[in-house]
DNA sequence: AAAGGCTTGTGAATGTGAACACAAGCACAT
DNA sequence: ATGTGCTTGTGTTCACATTCACAAGCCTTT
């Protein structure tokens, strides 16, 4: 019942399962079937079932899934049980918006650090951390930070993906709207905002 | 030649091929071939050849792609050829980062219209435009604005969507981590800046 | 005009994921 | 204990997407 390999497709839904579990409508709900949890979410309830199917038999027929014990093993599936430290390099708008981001403490991230290069900004205080030189951004290996998110214009944001690398950075999230050459080991999302608006006009 | 159905997976991929297209390394490069585009964007070339395909045979053998037709067509098949305009509500840090962001241009959109319920940042200018209030939302209805953009706190995303889908929009792009409830008409991406960190450490 | 060198366009094969539909199974009521 | 009602878990089917691999075709050179 344990160990089959899980899809990629999946992995990917598993985030928005925990953020539909944590801010369920009726916070005092302690257990809820695939098809209420599908019609919160706009998806089918087959899915959701198969997903969590992946991660071992967690649902009682008859009455549904534990909520508790379904986000427990989500954090468990996606390593991120323990909180984890990640780091911001890019303190302008954007950088200044996603630190104040609600959303990732239920993901139990945690943002160590913050860089910029502009002496402008260094030294500002921003959500609780002062913002610092990217020339100290070597120190992050020593705090053994893997994760990291730019935030920093699209000219600049391949030099930082360098920097992070020989940094000890595993995995990163590039808002920045260009494509990073990376180390294969190293693992790289993009996330470009005005791309998803891109694709609206051709769906209506 | 033409007028096949495009698959879904090609349309998400189009507009990262335009925004490769339109940022060559190589500004005054006239011709590329799908194996150099696919080295720039760490994908392969057997991809790039059937998703272009799909638009009409635009290629041509022993040189590879004009890079302007293909800049073009691909503005053409996602309906962006002409600019689009779009309205974002929401003007605290996330809205305001948005607003400047460089990128909308490249896929010819245009921030037509700012609003907030804050009395705050009534009034202010952000890039150009004073930010006006939600109550006076309906009047892009006769600006003829079909698209939104939402970025405002989770708890308020809902209401706002409602407020939109009334005053004509067709597509929004939701940026609050949470899910909407539209009519099917009506076309929505969600995207979860904290989802994409969320993915990493199961990879590492 | 023919040959050579590249690169496209695309059938066919493979891989991957979604949806269906129903037997299996649990809890509760009687 | 037995029956009832609900919901899971999954084998199977179907649909979609990626990759392969090569014939077709264009340009340039000789």
């Amino acid at each position: 019942m344990i160990a089959r390999r899980i899809p990629d497709e999946t992995i990917k839904r598993l985030p928005m399962y925990l953020r539909a579990l944590t801010y369920l409508p009726d916070s005092a709900q302690v257990n809820i079937s695939s098809e209420a949890l599908a019609r919160l979410m706009n998806t089918n309830s087959a899915q959701i079932r198969k997903d969590f199917s992946y991660s071992g038999a967690l649902g009682i027929r008859g009455i549904g899934y534990n909520v508790e014990d379904l986000i427990k093993q989500i954090r468990h599936i996606l390593k991120i049980d323990k909180p984890q430290k990640a780091t911001l390099v890019g303190a302008g708008k954007l950088g200044t918006a996603i630190s104040s981001f609600p959303g990732f403490g239920v993901y139990g991230f945690d943002i160590a650090a913050i860089f910029d290069n502009s002496p402008k900004k260094i030294g500002k205080k921003i959500n609780g951390h002062s913002v610092q030189s990217v020339s100290r951004l070597s120190q992050i290996k020593a705090r053994n930070i893997k994760l990291a998110i730019i935030a920093v214009p699209p000219d600049a944001a391949q030099e930082i993906a360098d920097v992070l690398v020989k940094a000890g950075v595993r995995g990163i999230v590039n808002l920045s709207p260009c494509f990073l050459k990376v180390p294969k080991k190293v693992k790289v999302f993009t996330d470009d905002i005005a791309m998803s608006l891109a694709t609206l006009p051709y769906y209506l």
